[in-house]
RNA sequence: GCCGGAGUGGUGGAAUUGGCAGACACGCAGGAUUUAGGUUCCUGUGCCUUCGGGCGUGAGGGUUCAAGUCCCUUCUCCGGCACCA
């Protein structure tokens, strides 16, 4: 250090410490509620406490940050609340392997991330903080839970669900990834299983429809992964008799208008059917089938790579249009629970049903002339328009809307089939086998079947249990709790059980937002009336990785409650941003890979400001940042420029700038509505570089213009104060204050923009001669067309292009632009 | 296969939605300060050039006075779903 620095620079961590007390004491960030001011809701996806903070969290709630912030100094009453996420399976590991309580881990991360998070600078209202683990909480998840079993949406079947050997437990088909366990990687198995659902598949036309509400304030890849997951498909149902047995067997095929191609029939092994139709003679063949699909994995199910198998049910189904007898057979390529579990095979036009009828030996009926090969020599389906042949009905007939329409007529007609519409949705399967998780308020009576717990005893808490007794083993480690678990049935006094599964973490988390709006309610899960005055949410932040998980739950539970009539809205998040990840040399950040960059390390050495912009400035936000690619130590250099500013001002608080420099207020000015725009469309990038771009101005103005006491350059100082402070809120605060004004920089308005300092005194227009640039002129911004066009036209760059020739035409925008044609 | 998104300097990225491509930074080079390294400051930095200019936004074509931006064709990469009948 040399001694010819006399100043000091703005100290970091003695701003985050000063400012983070002031911010808390002061109640900064508690909207005022009273009506005064429009309301805004800005809602991060709330945290896991998985241990303290990461990298990923820092760009995360960064964004949401300076959009609660810009909207303050906008004048709005902005919402911005925490929770945490805090059942769930972590917990529950850490406590076997601590021999603790799982509430014990949860609550102590909680507290570190909750420090971290006042220390990253982040302007949230303390006061609504929830934890959907708490009792207060869940007893309200529970509340819902019944006012779902009520109206019929909460409900126990008996079915194949996906089981994680790992974790031990079910999971919903949300939670399995390419075959893989969401949380853990395990390789899903499957496991016939009664379990609770929500039926979601009850509103999936409507959470497609209502996508028109969000379409454009939602990411497009988001609502397209939406639109995929519900995968409407249109069709129609056929009913096909078969051999032995009184009522018809209903497929779904989106292409009925091949009928006549069918050439043989096939059900889903563990459909119940297969097991009920098949033959005596051949049930060992099948059993025997059936039991190797239930040990193949999802992922060997999935491949489409995988030979077609099968085995043949002894039965045969007798198609409707034309009588003929189709064999049955039961093979695992048919998905039990998708349309009725039953296909039509027509393998002339299905390339899967074409792979099995080449397996098996099967014959291949043509019946749309495509004009391609015939699929029965080459094995190329031909599943296109065409010409229908072999099929009475369709004759004449050249394309599939017009022969699906014909088809599904005559079916109808005759009482054997009608269209149809089906969803790869399925019902949000929500049991849990393990313990840190939300009870299901239901009671098994022996002679009342399921008895919801009456309301007034909720919560329904959960027993006293820790380590070993935690262990996964495959059942609910609620039942070895049996003092918990035996109850008198609510309805006939009798002795009855607990239900021992928990929920979902993702029923938790599909409500919480409702909740900040009144955290304290006592007669429901949240006062209505709160809820009107807040919601839906104006913007939403978190990750891409919840596009079909939370989301669409979420929007699933708001459509019920809309139902309900506690809501008076579809929709819970008006818009929604995706942030991207903060990786390493190209790889995300791992222990094995040792790229790990440790957020409390980076803000040690270089502050949380610094930290912030750095994030921000590295690309757009919904973008990945690389961790190589960025330079924290340069942003602090750029804080402390802007820093300096402030110091170097002389002129008196409330100093007229209209005396100042004009070039120094036209920059201020345009800077603000730059960085105005930059925010409003979510560029926080382009506006790091626009007040970048102002420091260095100002700067200029005050070592080689008119100095540090014109007024010109306190407005600019005090303009980059209040537009950086969404995104570098301590330096701005110190700033503030050296300026001169009393705290807090977040209390202080958005500056307003002179629109008369917008337009400059003099503009470049640009002249084209054949589309290329030949000579830049220096105009009025007020000059008419004609004489524009005559300097362009007497402009020596401009006479040499022409080079003598004619000119055909001008096009003059005045006062940017000419552009000359050449004879 | 289906759906969504993206290809711009050595790097991250900007571009009033058709009007000066490369803002703002990083990096690099040269210079100043320094015993030296680091720091800080200044200057330069798309490529080529005979210094007139020429060429440049994945590739090819088109529309236009004017195209990174619009249209057609095509290639590549990323993300999601995938035996969904």
């Amino acid at each position: 250090m040399t001694t010819e620095s006399v100043r000091a620079g703005y100290d970091a961590a003695a701003a985050q410490e000063k400012w983070q007390r002031f911010w808390e004491a002061d109640g900064t960030f508690t909207p005022l509620d009273d009506g005064s001011r429009e309301r805004r809701y800005m809602l991060d996806m709330f945290p896991y406490p998985s241990g303290d903070l990461h990298m990923g969290h820092a760009e995360a709630f960064v964004m949401g940050d300076i959009v609660a912030r810009y909207w303050k100094l906008c004048g709005y009453d902005v919402m911005h609340p925490i929770g945490w996420d805090s059942f769930g399976l972590p917990a529950e590991n850490a406590a076997i392997a601590r021999d603790a309580h799982p509430a014990d881990w949860t609550y102590a991360n909680i507290e570190t991330q909750a420090g971290s998070f006042k220390r990253y600078g982040l302007g949230l209202d303390w006061s609504r903080r929830l934890h959907t683990s708490d009792p207060e909480y869940y007893r309200w998840t529970q509340w819902l839970f019944l006012r779902f079993y009520e109206r019929g949406l909460a409900y126990r079947k008996d079915s194949y669900v996906n089981w994680c050997p790992n974790d031990q437990t079910v999971l919903a088909n949300e939670q399995v990834v390419q075959g893989l366990c969401e949380r853990c990687s395990a390789v899903v198995t499957k496991r016939k299983l009664t379990q609770w659902y929500f039926k979601i598949t009850d509103y999936a036309q409507r959470l497609l429809d209502d996508m028109s509400l969000i379409e454009g304030k939602w990411p497009d890849r988001v609502l397209a992964m939406q639109r995929n997951w519900i995968g409407r498909s249109e069709g129609a149902y056929v009913d096909f008799q078969i051999e032995g047995r009184e009522e018809p067997v209903r497929v779904f095929t989106t292409r009925p208008d091949t009928l006549y191609g069918a050439t043989f029939f096939v059900v889903a092994p563990e459909a119940s059917l297969a097991a009920e139709i098949v033959t005596d003679a051949q049930r060992p063949a099948f059993e025997e089938y059936l039991e190797a699909t239930k040990r193949a994995t999802e992922i060997e199910r999935q491949s489409s790579e995988r030979p077609k198998t099968g085995v043949f049910l002894g039965v045969h189904a007798i198609n409707p249009v034309n009588n003929e007898l189709l064999p049955i057979y039961a093979a695992d390529y048919v998905l039990a629970d998708y349309g009725t579990g039953a296909v039509m095979a027509v393998p002339a036009h299905d390339q899967r049903d074409l792979d099995f009828a080449k397996a098996f030996n099967l014959p291949v009926r043509v019946v749309v002339e495509t004009g391609l090969p015939d699929p029965a020599e080459t094995f190329v389906a031909t599943p296109g328009d065409g010409s229908y042949v072999n099929s009475p009905a369709l004759e004449g007939l050249t394309d599939k809307k017009a022969g699906i329409a014909a088809i599904t007529a005559s079916l109808a007609e005759q009482g054997r089939g009608e269209s149809a519409v089906t969803f790869r949705l399925r019902d949000w399967l929500l049991s849990r086998q393990r313990f840190w998780g939300c009870p299901i308020p239901i009671i098994h009576c022996p002679s009342c079947g399921e008895v919801p717990v009456p309301d007034d005893q909720l919560p329904v808490r959960l027993p006293d249990l820790r380590g070993a007794a935690l262990a996964p083993k495959g059942t609910s480690p609620l039942a070895s709790a049996t003092d918990w678990v035996n109850v008198d049935c609510p309805k006939c006094g009798g002795p009855a059980q607990r239900d021992t599964d928990t929920m979902d973490t993702f029923v938790d988390s599909s409500w919480y937002y409702f909740r900040y709006c009144s955290p304290n309610y006592t007669e429901g899960p949240f006062d209505p009336a709160e809820v009107a005055k807040w919601m839906p949410v104006a913007q939403y932040v978190g990750g891409v990785e919840h596009a079909i998980l939370h989301l669409l739950y979420s929007r699933f539970f708001t459509k019920v409650l809309s139902d309900i009539g506690l809501v008076d809205f579809p929709e819970p998040f008006m818009s929604l941003m995706n942030q991207g990840q903060v990786i390493n040399q190209g790889k995300a950040m791992s222990k094995s890979l040792g790229n790990g960059v440790d957020l409390g390390k980076q803000i040690d050495e270089f502050g949380v400001d610094a930290i912030r912009t750095t994030v921000v400035f590295a690309g757009p936000p919904e973008d990945d940042i690389d961790w190589a690619d960025v330079s924290p130590g340069s942003t602090l250099k750029f804080l402390q420029r802007a820093y300096r500013l402030a110091q170097d001002v002389v002129s008196p608080v409330g100093a007229d700038p209209t005396s100042g420099d004009l070039g120094l207020r036209r920059a201020t000015h345009r800077s603000v509505a730059d960085v105005t725009e930059a925010l409003e469309s979510k560029r926080f990038n382009v506006a790091v570089a626009r007040i970048m771009e102002l420091v260095n101005a100002t700067r200029k103005v005050i070592d080689s213009g008119a100095g540090a006491a014109d007024p010109a350059v306190r407005e600019a100082a005090e303009a980059v104060a209040v537009i950086l402070s969404p995104i570098a809120p301590y330096v701005a605060e110190e700033m503030w204050e050296l300026l001169g004004h009393a705290p807090s920089v977040a209390a202080a308005s958005w500056p307003k923009v002179d629109p008369a300092l917008l337009v400059a005194d003099q503009v470049t227009c640009v002249v084209q001669v054949q589309g290329k640039v030949r000579a830049k002129l220096d105009v009025a911004p007020s000059i008419s067309a004609e004489e524009l066009e005559a300097i362009a036209l007497a402009d020596p760059g401009v006479q040499r292009a022409l080079d003598g020739r004619a000119v055909r035409q001008v096009i003059v925008r005045a006062p940017k632009l000419v552009s000359i044609v050449p004879a």
